[in-house]
DNA sequence: AATGAATGAGGATTCATTCAT
DNA sequence: AATGAATGAATCCTCATTCAT
């Protein structure tokens, strides 16, 4: 009975109530050939060996191979949902130059977590059919939104440059954050933190932000 | 029997001296498959639809999928390199902050006259196999050379932010610019002259040029 | 361990003595499933599930998808030849056109008692192997024996058109009988009662019988 | 430009104007693959086998395996509303008895010529999905209607007994006379116009006409 | 130059079956 | 008795590639 319906909920996540490690480590897997490979080089094969089962296995736990994109794509953007909405509560009443660092910082940091996610997010995303597509893009555009309302706010207070299209700040800012994960390795003492310096001073000086630094 | 000693001559290339016409449209419509769908998921069959032959046809032209996306690579990475010698010489002799801003210029307004190219170029290059990846990636080192050497040049001159680190700039530049080509549609007002002139303000701002817009 | 034993005990049937309930429950199940599927389109998984149980569960009461489709084709079969035998015997000392419509009667009356056995006996029972087959078979050929040896009694007793080729008789006789359960649905004032009727009409007339209806 | 929209019509028959003797070929290979094993357990690569060809190169001619089921039976019930379409004129003018007979006559006849469509339209039908199901019912109903009508007419004349439903009539008549590809094989001199005469007995005997066959 | 036909190596998916717990 | 997890063989389908004409 119990079953019954968990099997019958053909959603998101692992049939019913599975073994959850064990599908984690089939997402995580499928996170990691995916983006290595792209979404359709990758072959199934490979992500069950990765975690050490046969191909056949993995259809215990998925429906699809798009099961997978949809759920990386989306734990990806729910995470950087989770990004923005992590913004302190003193951080929140700042002015935005501060607003806008400190999220830029907040992004970068996360990246190096789970460097799998956004490459496959942003490169494979449009593979997923129909109503998920649909999904992932609301997070998307809840993130950009937050995104355009600190440039807005900087504007709004004269922080920054009012000539600058709004709309191509933040697809640029985007695109720069969730660019990094395509070229970005750590390498001696050039770490994640000195990539969110270097962002945070592109970004506030290229906006004509002309304060110190927050 | 022709074609044998024909095709044998060179690796790469329309095969012998063939329709060269007929060649380019292939590449051509190559480069839109490859940028809609993907190297790995577009079709070597709707490729040939769009020139109007059948997919069988299109081996009088080439040897392999591969050789498409070599083509459209190189010829990409090509015109780029094209942009960077076609700096004319009084802003050669110009500073950092002008030559910087008339490179990102060239680039900008490069871009919409081959749009496929660069996308495919960017994301799909790791497909090439050894020698031609090579062959590739040799122009795309050229080319950021060149920027690198822009921003060195700034530093020098006391122009920009000497705590910048010049290889994370760098790379960030051409992120910024060639990733235009996956988000960027021209719409209304704004045209590829405008993004121009927001990523001139970006990178110089950014880097802490503090004078006139030059 | 306990099983392995109580396993090898017996080819047919639950393995061991095990709860009868439940393992009928499942051959009733696997029943209506391979009726509406057919037997290679059904899975064990939705049979399991019909049972409330989960298909590995199924492997405790079964050795193999076939056992379940020898199952109910011998059980339909048995409760055929169970209608043969069961003419009463004052039917048994009457003509032919009078056992004929009897046994007509018995034999359509027993169809909705057990819809899917002869759908699935019907199709399906070539997807038994070999000895299962023939045991089946066995049946079947006594149930038509005793059909065939009514329409030879009605023309040795000069009720039956003598022209008529018996096995013909035969075979049609059982295709009409047993095709019934592909089509007929009880609906409103038409019942199997009625069907039994113009059966039996059918064949008294067609075998060319004159007399008062049985 | 003339495949173009050839292949654009992904609808039925082989794509675009290919091959037709070969794809002929296929459609029979698997109307045989298919009558003795079923369409599920039928396999793409035997039916391929059966051509002379690999499974791949079946899809050159058909989309999928489906789509040699949807031939199959929709031939198989064109064929049969072309034998309902080919009453001739005098035969149309007679009675319902005659009429009856003759259709029984050249359906019986017709069997022989394409045994394996008509098994597989009937047992198999329901694996067609959606549209293409329709498509077939709908001349199925039609060949039905057919059979309904001639059975009223008989009634109307007063030639066949009053008291038949004519809707079971029809269904056992087109029962026995589809059914026949399940058991009947000729054999010595026992042939389908044998068959036929019984058929015609069985039908105006059990239907209650008791004139002089015609 | 181009076509029609065929190839064959994959790759995703299904599912009966097994078995330790 | 039943479960959860895994297996592996089978099967459909895709598609780059070949080649005689």
């Amino acid at each position: 009975m119990a079953h019954d319906s968990a099997r019958a909920e053909r959603g998101r996540g692992p049939k019913g109530a599975l073994n959850q490690a064990r599908y984690s480590e089939i997402v995580e897997a499928a996170g990691i050939e995916f983006a290595e490979k792209g979404y359709q080089a990758a072959r199934i094969e490979d992500i069950a060996a990765r975690v050490g089962i046969l191909k056949g296995s993995l259809y215990y736990y998925i429906e699809s191979k798009e099961d997978l994109l949809f759920e990386i794509a989306d734990r990806g953007h729910a995470r950087g949902l989770g990004r923005v909405a992590a913004e302190e509560p003193e951080v929140a009443a700042a002015d935005a130059p501060t607003r806008l660092a400190a999220f830029i910082r907040r992004w970068t940091v996360m990246l190096p977590r789970n460097p799998p996610y956004l490459t496959v997010a942003e490169r494979d995303i449009r593979f997923l059919s129909g109503e998920r597509y649909e999904t992932v893009m609301e997070k998307r555009v809840a993130i950009h939104q937050y995104g355009r309302s600190l440039i807005e706010q900087g504007i709004a207070e004269g922080h920054f440059d009012p000539e600058v299209d709004v709309g191509l700040a933040t697809n640029t800012l985007f695109e720069v954050l969730n660019g990094t994960t395509r070229w970005f390795r750590p390498r001696g003492r050039l770490q994640h933190q000195d990539l969110a310096e270097w962002y945070v001073s592109l970004f506030l000086g290229g906006l004509g932000y002309e304060g110190p630094r927050p």
